[in-house]
DNA sequence: ACAATTGGACTACAAGTGTAATCTTAATTT
DNA sequence: AAATTAAGATTACACTTGTAGTCCAATTGT
């Protein structure tokens, strides 16, 4: 599995928000959230290349980035690992933990409840 | 926030088992899960200590270490940051994902309807 | 008492990471 | 056309991480 840096997450993520696309549009995207210099995002995008998380197109001697991986499936692998070497892979004993220190809100409870629901339904047909 | 790596962690997670607890214990208690050299482990001791997650008192010329901070706290602190970056602070979708991919069972299930009723009791109140 | 072992301190060294700077070449500006 | 700018390739450099090895002093075995 791919693994990737946080740095070189951030810049998934702004390459996520749409794509191809070229480094100059990533930079961009990306000065709102970070102040890094063009030539470190530069950096990364060749990191990210090379690790084959993203891939790209020439066109002239400019390059159309594209991700190889998508956001859904590269958090979720993530997460799970997290649970699973912290929680023996069991969701509820993190979810327990959010409950306790105030990190819920009505809004994550119905969420929570529509995901069982949903469950629910699939297992009972 | 001290930050451990993988390494370092599991280092914890045999100090965690039950501390005060001399090196050679720490050794032992990982020779069940991993391979490493017991060198490699009194280093990953020292840069615990060195990053304060660790602190020992001499008994003679043995360390007894103890860790400074809890396992609990360490990893929901962890997780919290995670599904921060992630799924920008939000529970749900991580549940949903393992939800979508199987990964859920009926006592997963169980466990965190126990949560939600509890999470209720509390607010009704 | 001397040798071997053990605990901890210090050193090592390659790969990965954050954070660029420099070099080369092509495009754009004046 | 000459100068400046911009894209990508290459190089840099300190810090972290994985994974030990070496050195020295104390302890233990014989």
């Amino acid at each position: 599995m791919i693994e990737l840096s946080k740095a070189e997450f951030e810049v998934m993520e702004a390459l996520w928000l749409g794509y191809p696309a070229k480094s100059s549009e990533i930079i961009e995207r990306l000065s709102d959230d970070t102040e890094w210099h063009e030539k470190t995002i530069k950096t990364l995008l060749g990191r990210l290349v090379k690790k084959q998380a993203v891939r790209f197109e020439k066109e002239g001697r400019i390059y159309n980035y594209r991700p190889t991986i998508g956001r859904e499936d590269y958090t979720l692998k993530q997460s799970q690992n997290l649970i699973q070497r912290f929680f023996s892979g069991r969701i509820a004993p993190l979810v327990s933990g959010f409950a306790k220190t105030e990190q819920l809100s009505q809004q994550d409870i119905n969420e929570l409840k529509a995901v069982i629901k949903e469950w629910e339904d699939k297992q009972g047909k």
